[in-house]
DNA sequence: CCCTACCTTAGACAGTGTCTAAGTCAACAG
DNA sequence: CTGTTGACTTAGACACTGTCTAAGGTAGGG
């Protein structure tokens, strides 16, 4: 993944200084950052990037499909690296932690072809829900308070 | 699914004018709206029906389990009526419309226990894509103007 | 027919994402 | 190394989706 910049160079991208912070921080940690998650953390880096431009960035990464999208709450989409292992993912429906996950079938195979309609079907995204250990065992404890999905963490 | 006024009855619901236009049009097609596409459907039956009425009844509904809502793309939540009988559903990337499928096993089983890191799994959702028979037509015929998915239709 | 707790309303507000016009600069040619 | 140029970046306005509040309205029980 840390050759991201050179097959950005590959396709000819113009290598500023805010891409590079870009993938530098999407090269961090393999978590799930919204845009504006990603933006703090490259005005960290180059305090005078713009939203309007991590936007761009992450649209074009995703377009080139060296980034993922996923959308598992209705909220802010969030940007994934881990673009070249095909996963799906496990959502805590309580703090929103985000964790990837690998199905042991091809999930696309679960769709019979008369359920096709005629569709060409060529990929798949599968959102596992429930509650994390933690938020289990606290919703054990203290049976109210529950379903207030905080901010996700990952 | 008709009777679901009878069911809100039953669950002490006060029966508004505006509670039941929005049931009635949950009730036409078995189709995925938006909630403002809702709000215009059912303030063609009831002019004066308001914007946050219509969120807080979709809300409501959804909590006790009588429609379910339904995030494909990164836009407008959508609201399905076929809460009652578990589905799945397949988008075309172009032009945005959904069709409930059914598929072969049930997709919870496609997650090993090793891959659920101690959560407590509930319910999983499953989004097929791709292009539907017209669009597969259409970018054949037109190798360009693809990918830009038109609002969405069902 | 009255009460009152629950419901609805208009509109302000918040979060997320897109767009534009003007300025800037990476990359390349010379 | 330097000049040129088209791609890139910027601030901020704008659009879309959803939430909230305070004030007024009404369904349904008595
Ligand atoms: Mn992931
Ligand atoms: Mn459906
Ligand atoms: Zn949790
Ligand atoms: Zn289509």
């Amino acid at each position: 993944m840390s050759d991201l910049l050179a097959r950005l160079r590959a396709r000819r991208w113009r290598l500023t200084a805010q891409r590079r912070v870009v993938a530098q921080v999407l090269d961090g940690d393999h978590v799930h950052f919204t845009a504006d998650e990603i933006h703090a953390r490259a005005a960290a880096l180059l305090p005078e990037i713009s939203r309007a431009t991590v936007y761009n960035t992450l649209g074009e990464l995703v377009a080139i499909g060296e980034v993922l999208e996923v959308s598992t709450d209705g909220r802010a989409k969030r940007y994934d690296p881990n673009a070249h292992h095909a996963h799906q993912h496990l959502v805590c429906d309580s703090c929103g932690t985000i964790r990837d996950v690998h199905p042991s079938v091809d999930p696309l195979a679960g769709l019979p072809a008369a359920e096709r309609y005629g569709f060409t079907v060529s990929r798949v995204a599968v959102t596992y829900r429930g509650l994390c250990p933690d938020c289990a065992a606290r919703s054990a404890a203290d049976p109210a308070a529950d379903s207030a999905p905080a901010r996700a963490k990952a």
